[in-house]
DNA sequence: ACCTGAACACCGTTCAAGT
DNA sequence: ACCTGAACACCGTTCAAGT
């Protein structure tokens, strides 16, 4: 990863129809490269235009500040999810749960991103417009009232958005809960959470170890259950 | 909200025993009533100082960095999350959506922190010790085994990261869905998204109003549903 | 130990000037 | 329209020096 260096000498003026050496499109792909490479606090304006060999002032012709930058970078990020394809031969749980899929995935392709992405309301509902309808989809054939699919969607949503978050802050796609939890739950006061004192021991001694996959699923499955129970 | 204003001249030196100008709960103190006020952008260690009529580097012989300043205010806010007393008389599905509302409250009450709270793996974990017992000892008293319990606690809180990461991002309780929803969808090439647009055509008829609320409450009970059936 | 002042190496962005 | 160079008003943090 070579630093394209300083904007070169002269070469001002604008260039010739088709010989720009900016775009949009350009500047967000540099842009997302040294995000997933280096971390949100490396990609500055300054460092942005040098990795494109360019003057810093070069970039606010095509993006009017940083924020835009970043609010681009998350709509880059959303435009990357695959889209399911409607396929009435799958049951409507499996439509539900293969969507929810795509969207985890979209979101943990770009961990250093995913704070800005799920914070970005914009991006996040001008996708959701596009994104969202295999959920209303496969609610829609189970044979929920409009107003429910509203409800069910925007709780798997949450549902996403906060277990994205809490993968993204991890480096690490499995790791051992029990030495870190252990030794916390070990430093409380006597008595002082009881409940989560004796469930911590007996899973520490048949050995626990958390990973995401599997807490993605089970949470999907909770939900599924509680569409079922509530509203067929 | 007057700013203190310049560190006064000279005053230089150690001062003399229990005449510190500073300690680490007044400096996060001010922090957050900066945060609070204007946001994670305005809170620079200078201005920081500057309302604590002091240099800016004296903060550091508190906290080692700016870092560890936004780490102390997550801290600050799970501080202030209201306790939930065991109760045998509750049911355990109140014991729960009670658990889940308080810990909602203390993040909302620092929305322009929501995003800093809710990333901090560290700080988040640590509370989660001493926070997250309700929500073990509800889902004990349901009769739960170890393991079903942290994957319902998981599932609970990813909802509600997911859920106080959009509530904290939008500004008014209540607002109308509507007219943005129907624009954007109206905007969609035809066909694009079929089912999301019959059902927002539908419910736009007798005038939809999302609010926070009812849309906490529906979550809430939805994931209620899918314990009593999956695990009970 | 606790506070200060000057200095370093950065930032994002405005503005005037080039073609 | 598109790119540049200089300048403005900031940053966080290190370091040496005070008491």
């Amino acid at each position: 990863m070579v630093n394209a260096g300083k904007p070169g000498p002269g070469r001002s003026g604008r260039p010739r129809s088709g010989e720009e050496r900016l775009s949009r499109q350009a500047i967000l792909e540099a842009a997302l490269r040294i995000v997933d490479a280096e971390g949100m606090d490396a990609m500055t304006m300054r460092r942005l235009a040098s990795t494109l060999g360019v003057n810093p002032m070069s970039i606010y012709h095509h993006l009017p500040n940083k924020a835009a930058v970043f609010a681009g970078l998350a709509e880059l990020v959303f435009g990357q999810l695959e889209a399911v394809t409607p396929d009435d031969s799958v049951r409507w749980q499996d439509e539900l749960t293969n969507s929810a899929r795509a969207y985890r995935d979209a979101v943990r392709a770009h961990p250093n991103l995913a704070l800005q992405v799920l914070s970005d309301t914009a991006a996040v509902s001008d996708v959701v417009v596009v994104t969202v309808e295999p959920f209303y989809r496969a609610l829609d054939r189970a044979g929920l009232e409009p107003r429910q699919i509203v409800e069910v969607v925007n709780t798997i949503i949450d549902f996403l958005h906060g277990f994205s978050l809490g993968e993204a802050s991890v480096q690490a796609e499995t790791f051992d809960l029990a030495p870190d939890l252990l030794r916390r739950v070990r430093g409380l006061p006597e008595g002082k959470a009881p409940t989560l004192t004796r469930v911590v021991r007996e899973l520490g001694e048949i050995g626990l170890h958390y990973d995401f996959d599997s807490g993605f699923e089970s949470g999907l499955a909770l939900i599924v259950a509680g569409v079922e129970t509530r509203f067929l």
